[in-house]
DNA sequence: TTGATAGTTAAGCATATACTTAACTATTGT
DNA sequence: ACAATAGTTAAGTATATGCTTAACTATCAA
């Protein structure tokens, strides 16, 4: 798609479907983390890791602050909230479809309704 | 990362950062579709349609089968399900973390708890 | 003030992604 | 048998992504 200014969901979707970054929010989860602490576990250079970074931030998955000279990376849950909300809205519609499609077999079905009305 | 074997939540947050594959998924979220049927919204051609469809099948997020020269496609929710759980894991993590530092706020601030024990 | 620490930024490179066109293969309706 | 329908596959192209190295900038500590 050409000129397309990405949907919040697709930079979440985006930061999240990178292992790192799915390591890096983990981490944050527990709580903050300098970029160090957060580079620390990861097999590639800090420089990397920054960028890593500012993916997570452009997503608003994460937020962070410097103080002197270390950055402090944490989690800023409504992005996450709201990727978790359009899965399981898809998956909800699809499951009540399913509910609705097997009430009306039973209904219709002459071996799991013999007798009745 | 060199060699490295894409995870299954790879792929899937990978499907689910391109908007016209979330508009497939939202579409096959209201029943089965045919090949054409997902596309016929889609300002693309049918065969990067088809192309948006293996990488839907690929992630497991999706499942078709063809009879006579038409494919029906339909959502699998296991992956779906799955993708939700991480979401739902580290925000709920994170969520529990606030939680403690707020009540151990709350327990040490001499102006909430001026009096007690 | 000098050196170590913590992070930033730019450039370059290999690979992946999101398309297009075009040529092709089955299936089905007439 | 013939054309229309439904989809497939390969090749090409532009842009994006995930790194690296290297050069640089602040801050803190002795």
């Amino acid at each position: 798609m050409l000129n397309y200014q990405p949907a919040p969901l697709d930079l979440a979707f985006q930061a999240l479907a990178d292992p790192t970054r799915r390591l890096m929010v983990e981490r944050l989860s527990q709580g903050p983390a300098s970029v160090s602490e957060l580079a620390q576990p990861l097999d590639m250079t800090l420089s990397a890791v920054v960028q890593h970074l500012a993916v997570l931030e452009a997503s608003g998955l994460v937020r962070s602050q410097k103080v002197g000279r270390v950055r402090t990376c944490r989690i800023e849950p409504q992005v996450l909230h709201s990727a978790e909300r359009w899965i399981s809205e898809r998956r909800a519609s699809w499951e009540r479809r399913l509910d609705r499609l097997g009430a009306f077999l039973v209904e219709t079905d002459p071996t799991t309704r013999p007798r009745s009305k």
